[in-house]
DNA sequence: CAGTGGTCTAGACCACTGA
DNA sequence: CAGTGGTCTAGACCACTGA
């Protein structure tokens, strides 16, 4: 048995299957073209499944392919730039700053965003939630967490519609005196993964934005963007379009 | 036959295992401390092993646990903090920032590259390439595209070990008038991954960031981070530390 | 209800590490 | 060379979509 390429014979199946179909994906397929079903694609390269399936999963996290149970894989476009830190010295929850308000409500801080928030565990904080939708696709949660500290001029007996517009009016009336963010990677939890309408476990990119009022932090927002489809942008612009893809191929 | 919880029996069995792994972790080891095997684990819990491993997967991506073949499954520490675009109005090269370079090449900018730049295809880059180790680990590594444009002060005959550095000085002569970076999920390519001592296709945070120098763009860096093990920082500090994993569970 | 991707199994064998 | 995680197979069945 001679093999062609005997320098690459420790590259795993699944490794070049991901290459081959990526070159054939460019030269061959259009953006939301659908690809063969998987059975008749792992027939076709001669693989298990299950081989084919690892390579697919590289290609969807890599943003592209997109695949949805009941309908078939498509070649997915190309991903969507979402700014995040928009602008120096602005506070969440500015009028067309992309997110939509889902709910809100007020109860005592677990330890861990006690902690972020420097203030004791158990003391009141309004939690907001957000989603942010770029078209009609929803490409990232946020949890917002206010101590209830940071908004003393808030007004008592609020209906649940009139909650978080309020909690982020009075915390417009603070002054923004500087702003952290953190990327990390993470998988969806059940309420997130709806919402981004994929499934439990997907890959997600988790940005923890501390908000800072003079010394203290008046919030944190924990914000949740798919994987898959999103990429992050930060600074003046996002018209940086070089993909790991692409730059790869470069080197 | 009854279950116990009806109401999450659509939950996939990998799921719901990550979820007793994960407080399990969290209750009953240490920081470093080695897990049974997989089989052990598998037999454990009545599943086998694939499913096992998807869990394990999950946990690994969320720099829970960390894998080596031929040694063992660990609990993973805390995600490193890793300072991205720290200092506004700093090339990068500078004397302490982290990176060290590896090599230096000059040659024709492939079709991507050129784009990015805002250069013709073909034209002549001088290729940085560099990597960022947090104590003894490599956490990141990096290419940077120089359009020899950029640096007409270069001299000609320069040895490879006076290349780099000298491209870098070049840079530094100009006045860096912005940047902007954007950040995606990838996988690592064969390379990237042996220097992040990571297997083909690790999921990685890849960091692209176009340096401006008036209305041009002077350099474009493309770095790769370990997703599994950096948390990227961005603006004045990374102090924030609560990780999608505390903040969901405290949502 | 046919067709798709998602989950899960039981098993074999390989690549790598460190004693 | 024993023990570990990594790869791969062949198959069954499930959940979901849209005609």
């Amino acid at each position: 048995m001679t093999t062609t390429r005997p320098e690459t014979a420790q590259e795993p199946k699944y490794w070049h299957l991901r290459t081959v179909l990526d070159d054939a994906l460019e030269r061959e397929f259009e953006v939301g073209e659908i690809l063969p079903n998987e059975r008749e694609l792992a027939a076709r390269f001669g693989v298990a499944r299950a081989t084919l399936r690892q390579a697919l999963e590289q290609l969807e996290l890599e943003g592209r392919l997109q695949r949805r149970r009941g309908v078939g894989t498509t070649v997915a476009p190309p991903r969507t730039a979402v700014s995040v830190a928009p602008s120096p010295g602005t506070w969440p929850g500015a009028d067309h700053d992309g997110w939509r308000t889902v709910g809100c409500a007020e109860a005592a801080a677990p330890a861990q965003v006690a902690e972020a928030l420097g203030i004791a565990a158990g003391e009141s904080v309004h939690t907001v939630r957000r989603v942010r939708t770029v078209g009609d696709r929803t490409v990232g949660t946020e949890i917002l967490y206010v101590p209830a500290a940071s908004v003393p001029g808030l007004p008592r007996a609020l209906s649940p519609a009139e909650h978080a517009p309020a909690v982020l009016r009075e915390l417009r009336l603070l002054e923004l005196s500087g702003a952290e963010s953190a990327v990390e990677l993470g998988s969806a939890r059940a309420e997130d993964a709806k919402q981004l309408d994929r499934l439990p476990g997907a890959p997600v990119l988790v940005v923890t934005t501390r908000y800072r009022a003079g010394a203290a932090t008046a919030a944190v927002a924990v914000s949740t963007y798919r994987a898959d489809t999103c990429r992050l942008t930060f600074g003046d612009g996002g018209a940086v379009d070089i993909t790991h893809h692409e730059a790869a191929r470069a080197s």
